[in-house]
DNA sequence: ATACTTGCAAATGCTTTGCAAGCAG
DNA sequence: CTGCTTGCAAAGCATTTGCAAGTAT
């Protein structure tokens, strides 16, 4: 049986999100699942914008907005604000485990990604020692990598 | 040997950085100060405004700006971004392990302050996995307090 | 056909900045 | 006195929204 990539994945969560909502497939949202997929890397409303607009002009950036608020309820992208500013998008994985968190490195801008389950469960354990029940977390470290390319990256 | 007040200590601290910057001690910066670490809680621009104006009503909003980001360089308050919308200000501690991370609840909105060294060697060592010289990190837990004035709380 | 969507422009919310008048050192 | 500060208003950003025209179902 073949592999199902993850934009006929996501497409399918899509199309059954709109569905059940009573919402439309238009040729603007297909554009923009389509180019947001394929970066494959965290994006800005403002650089999805020129890539989609790469391919189709007349898109307007207020239909990009909606749409990524869109992919985020549908949860095939998730918005995250590592900085002050522009707030970034990312696919999201599969399963229920997909929770990771994130390095960013301050010179150039690369951004990778981590599970740790023993912090996880420390983040718990303070959660309760403090009588509080945790629901989600944000953690996010910076610092430098140690890249050959790092410095001359734009992310 | 008396203790110097939290607020004494803020105002050496300021006078130092205002000196050697060539900066001026001015009545809306010593208001602003006294009413900020008064408040001892994380105060957004918008309320900190509203308890600076109580006692001086002339008080722009503009100043409360610029005044906190002077506090943020001279090490007296930091910036917190928890949710997006208004930043939240937050008296700076002492010594060097003043570090902390924070606790919010969803409900009542409270702001509980935990520092956990086990987290913050995995997080050196997630760091060192993945090639980076670890700088800072922002960890926040998000969750639901069990107090029993929740629900009631302003903050 | 119906009602959801789009693109535009205008509005929003938070924060910053230009400027003339005021004040600290 | 010098030049840092203030308050006001206006500008700046990222994001959201109202609306008339367009389009998916």
């Amino acid at each position: 049986m073949a592999e199902p990539s993850s934009y006929d994945r996501a497409h399918a969560r899509l199309t059954a999100y709109m569905r059940a909502n009573g919402l439309k497939i238009t040729r603007q949202r297909e554009l923009i699942l389509q180019t947001f997929l394929e970066a494959q890397k965290h994006l800005s409303i403002e650089e999805l914008l020129k890539l989609v607009r790469a391919q189709d002009g007349g898109v307007g950036h207020a239909t990009v907005y909606r749409t990524m608020k869109l992919f985020v309820q549908a949860d095939i992208a998730s918005e995250r604000h590592f900085t002050e500013g522009a707030s970034l998008y990312e696919a999201e994985g599969e399963g229920e485990h997909d929770h990771h968190d994130h390095l960013i490195c301050r010179d150039c801008g690369r951004i990778l990604e981590f599970e740790d389950p023993e912090i996880e469960r420390l983040q718990e354990e303070v959660a309760r020692r403090l009588g509080f029940k945790l629901q989600d977390h944000r953690m996010e470290l910076f610092g430098t990598c140690t890249t050959v390319d790092c410095e001359h990256a734009t992310q």
